[in-house]
RNA sequence: UCCUUGAUAGCUCAGCUGGUUAGAGCAAUUGACUGUUAAUCAAUAGGUCGUUGGUUCGAGCCCAACUCAGGGAGCCA
């Protein structure tokens, strides 16, 4: 045994195919390992990247096999060895090792290597982002994050950040988080976007980007309690501009998404059919539009939101169907006598394998008959709640935009249609395939008297909108803008089945820790 | 806050109408095997059935309350 080699530079997995019949130095952990007489698999990851690496007498001498042998999940090696290429393997090749050192021990790893249940991962958040699926999320949302910078960046905003600690409930809907500044009641902000207005007037195009707080206890697979979001905010910029502006942003994004992350795409299974529509334009419909169709009075492309729910329904009732008599046949098949112990494990697999897939089935059973009534009677007026979305979008294979809300579901500083106040001129970007709503934004209004009677109608302190009024008395201009859910664009982008797999350390009610 | 489903070994789950000593797979430990892909095979060890109370000759199973979790509604990015 050799002290560990800290000082050669290691190479990343992610670039190895440029290394092919080169010796090169990794430093990373067991993934996974599987052995032979003589021979060890050891599956590394460095952060980077997958590789599997093989010991054997062959290429290494006893000493080295012996602590391969040794080596349990998650131990952090130093290898040393031989790229070959092999068509079979992860990333096309593998590593004939000469060398190896541990670095840290790792006993009793508590994630094993099979299906765990979502509590228990969340409980051990921290080991499970080393896994591959989160690896894989976790490195789509870092490209995500990053193009949002670069779309921004490139099209000459500037980045402002707004207060975290806030006076006030600055749209008066959400409960927030209260907390204490100084002896004073303070807030953990719910959005930056009365700042970024400000912003704006300072710099023309600006946009926010940091954590945002909901107290709801809410327990869906789309809310968090701490989330990050990006707010971007343009002076001189309608509506219609702002619906342009999301659009391409949202483009951009997929696209380097599905440019740079392909592994990472492929190893989560994500199906990348709807992301490539998406790079297409996005279907804007107005709030009496949109009701029309989730009532099922206007189709979409021959399609009616009603029939194809029901239709759903009766299909998921055969998919039951069918899953209950393939339990039955597989715990008949159990029941023969003479089975080998691999067939027994494959048909109990198989089993609980199935009786989720009726836990999930059932569930749905259960949803659909509710959405379809919530869709027959939506009321008009009324905000879309999550089946409503999920009833309106599953008809479209791309984001769906929907604006001109009525005013009084809407929040405050919405502009009014200038040519039916009904309305007011926000817009929700819907992502297709159930996801809802990761886009809401808008035209501001720009009329300081309007403003000042919304903030009374809402009971929000005039006081403390004071220098909000002030933006429009001082060269006020019209502008627009929009906030997009961070995590809600990673969820929907890696089809992920809850919000809380695409942050590393998810907030929500009744989990504080890790 | 409301509706709904659930809590059995470290993990994933069986456990039928209440009836002897609560089972399996994975993980762990020991051994076998030179090309494995959740490797395989053999053996060992592993349990106050979420908590409290009740019904009963007898409770993992029935009843009540509570705690925690999954899903949904509301609310929301």
């Amino acid at each position: 045994m050799s002290a560990p080699d800290f000082q050669t530079p290691a190479h990343s997995i992610q670039f190895l195919s440029q290394c092919i019949d080169q010796t090169v130095v990794l430093r990373g952990w067991v993934a996974n390992k599987r052995e032979g007489k003589g021979i060890v698999f050891i599956l590394l990851r460095d952060g980077t990247g997958f590789c599997q690496c093989v010991v054997s007498s062959g290429s290494s001498n006893d000493a080295f096999l012996e602590i391969a042998q040794s080596v349990s999940l998650e131990t952090a090696l130093v290898i040393k060895g031989l790229v070959r290429a092999d068509e079979k393997q992860m990333g096309g090749l593998e590593i004939q090792v000469n060398q190896i050192d541990i670095v840290g021990e790792s006993d009793n790893y508590p994630i094993a290597k099979k299906e765990h249940g979502i509590e228990f991962l969340m409980d051990q958040r921290h080991l499970w982002l080393r896994s591959s699926r989160q690896w894989a999320i976790m490195r789509i949302r870092n490209t995500i994050i990053f193009s949002i910078h670069e779309y921004f960046q490139q099209a000459g905003f500037v980045q402002m950040d707004a207060p975290v600690f806030t006076s006030n409930a600055c749209e008066g809907t959400s409960t927030l988080f209260e907390t204490e500044f100084y002896g004073e009641q303070a807030f953990l902000s719910q959005s930056g976007q009365l700042y970024g207005e400000a912003m704006a007037m300072a710099m023309g195009k600006i946009y926010t980007f940091g954590p945002t707080f909901r107290a709801e206890k809410s327990k869906t697979r789309r809310h968090l309690s701490e989330f990050w979001m990006i707010e971007p905010e343009m002076a001189f910029c309608d509506i219609f501009q702002n619906m342009n502006c999301i659009e391409s942003f949202l483009h951009f994004v997929v696209k380097k998404v599905l440019l740079n992350c392909k592994t990472e795409l492929e190893s989560i299974g994500r199906d990348t059919k709807i992301l490539e529509s998406s790079l297409g334009g996005f279907p804007r419909m107005t709030y009496d539009q949109a009701v029309r169709i989730i009532k099922g009075e206007e189709n979409v492309e021959g399609i009616n939101s009603i029939e194809s729910l029901q239709n759903e329904l009766s299909s998921t009732t055969l998919k039951l169907q069918s899953i209950q008599e393939e339990i039955a046949v597989r715990e008949r098949n159990l029941a023969q006598p003479g089975l080998k112990k691999g067939e027994i494990a494959f048909h109990q697999g198989k089993i609980v394998q199935l009786k989720q897939d009726k836990n999930d089935t059932e569930e749905n059973l259960r949803n659909i008959p509710q959405w379809i009534d919530s869709a027959k009677n939506f009321t008009y007026g009324s905000d879309f709640g999550g089946s409503d979305e999920t009833v309106l979008t599953r008809l479209f294979d791309r984001p769906v935009m929907v604006y001109d809300w009525p005013h009084e579901i809407k929040a405050f500083y919405l502009k009014r249609n200038p040519e039916d106040s009904r309305f007011a001129r926000g817009v929700d970007v819907l992502a297709p395939e159930g996801y809802g709503e990761i886009v809401g934004g808008g035209e501001r209004e720009t009329d300081a008297q309007l403003l000042s009677e919304k903030i009374h109608a809402h009971n929000l302190p005039m006081e403390s909108f004071g220098w909000y009024l002030d933006l429009r008395r001082y060269g006020s201009v019209p502008h627009a803008g929009f906030g997009l859910g961070l995590e809600r664009l990673v969820t929907w982008v890696c089809k992920l089945k809850h919000v809380r797999e695409s942050i590393p350390f998810p907030r929500m009610y009744g989990r504080l820790t890790p």
